[in-house]
DNA sequence: TCTTCCCGTTATGTATACACTACGTCGGGT
DNA sequence: ACCCGACGTAGTGTATACATAACGGGAAGA
């Protein structure tokens, strides 16, 4: 693999995990002898990381790991809002109801099994979650479209790690998926579309008060 | 200046232009020649304009201008709606009338001023609009939005040079522009939304058709 | 004649040297 | 004591040399 992608990649695990905390300044010397390769390639990653808003020009000099504010979360799911609705009226739209079928009967079980509280259940159901934002990619087939919605990822990972999820939540969003994925097989786009938005909100309201909890000073966050 | 931006915005333009056709190769020793710099700013060049989507990489060793055929822009259009609806929705929930004030003085003037047929009052068009982005941007104040909402609106410079522009349809666009401004001067969001969903619609009809009838194969503009 | 393998060419990937600019600091002046 | 300016430093911006890998052509064998 080139040193350029493992040096994007180690970064952005870096940053999404909060081991590089917002804030965190992103010298290229630095973290060049840091991941041992040379300074060309930290800088593709830099910009890439630039382009994908994980980090922030602070000065024509200095690059920043970007700020994580509940502020900053509410626009992420602003943008969400707007791209997964969209996606899933598209995909419900498109008529591929056998592309979901599978994800139905995983996310039927989902309850049950992160309700056993183990660790395999949690990750199941997280592999599951993926697994219907790769149908959703192939349903919708539209690569604009896709490359925002993965970007927004991205920052929903950042995000998702920050906040604990509680074993209630994680079992009220699966079905919110649930119902995400009924309405897509049904080729409801309506539905589809408003229950994606319910979910973001569920989501939202969720994160928000996690964060909260754990930083009662929001500036803390900032 | 620097030198990778220089190198960006000339093949950024380019690609716009249409100099650069779709399918052409980007070559980095060939394009650093052309433009008189290293390789090192048209490498980073390169990867922003494949980050933009304007640029593909076809094999790991080509990187090729980005296709532009009836399916991408449909694409892009299902993209705009998502980030254009969401944006207009959000600036009128702003609630930030003053803000607007002055494109409605100058969308109702439009009209007018393209009857005249004048190159100025196209111009002056033109820049109407691209104010009115500027403006939604400022309302909306989300930087993950306007960011989406920046890429997507390279993709529709693309289309518009594209696609000539019949002094009908500019004016029905301006009278289009109007109702979601007055949308979102009312702090209407659900009209803001609908109007620019239905101003997407016509322009994307008209896209398509002004594209089909300039090239009647369409695997030529594919 | 077609296919396959090998080699040369040419492109990209990486490292590094040099240039330049922005920032901090220190000194002098007011 | 505070402010302004100049200098030094440290980091980015650019160029280039070298390493490496992919692609094409050509030759040999089936």
């Amino acid at each position: 693999m080139r040193a350029s992608d493992r040096a994007y990649r180690a970064l952005r695990e870096e940053i999404l995990d909060g081991v590089l905390a917002p804030g965190a300044a992103l010298a290229e010397v630095e973290q060049a002898n840091r991941l041992g390769v040379s300074r060309t390639p930290v800088r593709e990653a830099l910009a890439r990381l630039e382009a994908d808003g994980l980090a922030t020009a602070a000065s024509p000099r200095v690059l920043q790991v970007s700020e994580l504010s509940a502020a900053s979360i509410t626009a992420l799911y602003e943008l969400r809002e707007a791209l997964e609705e969209q996606a899933a009226r598209l995909a419900a739209m498109r008529r591929e109801p056998e592309r979901f079928a599978g994800l139905r009967s995983r996310l039927q079980l989902s309850p049950g099994q992160l309700a056993s509280g183990d660790e395999g259940g949690l990750r199941d159901y997280y592999e599951t979650v993926d697994a219907l934002d790769a149908e959703l990619d192939a349903a919708v087939a539209n690569p604009l479209l896709i490359g925002a919605l993965r970007n927004a990822r991205l920052h929903s990972a950042r995000v998702r790690r920050l906040a604990r999820q509680h074993p209630e939540r994680l079992r009220a969003a699966a079905s919110e998926h649930l119902l995400i994925v009924e309405a897509i097989i049904a080729g409801d786009a309506s539905l589809a579309a408003h229950a994606t938005h319910v979910h973001l909100h569920m989501s939202l309201r969720h994160a928000l008060a996690s964060i909260e909890a754990r930083q009662p000073d929001g500036h803390r966050v900032a």
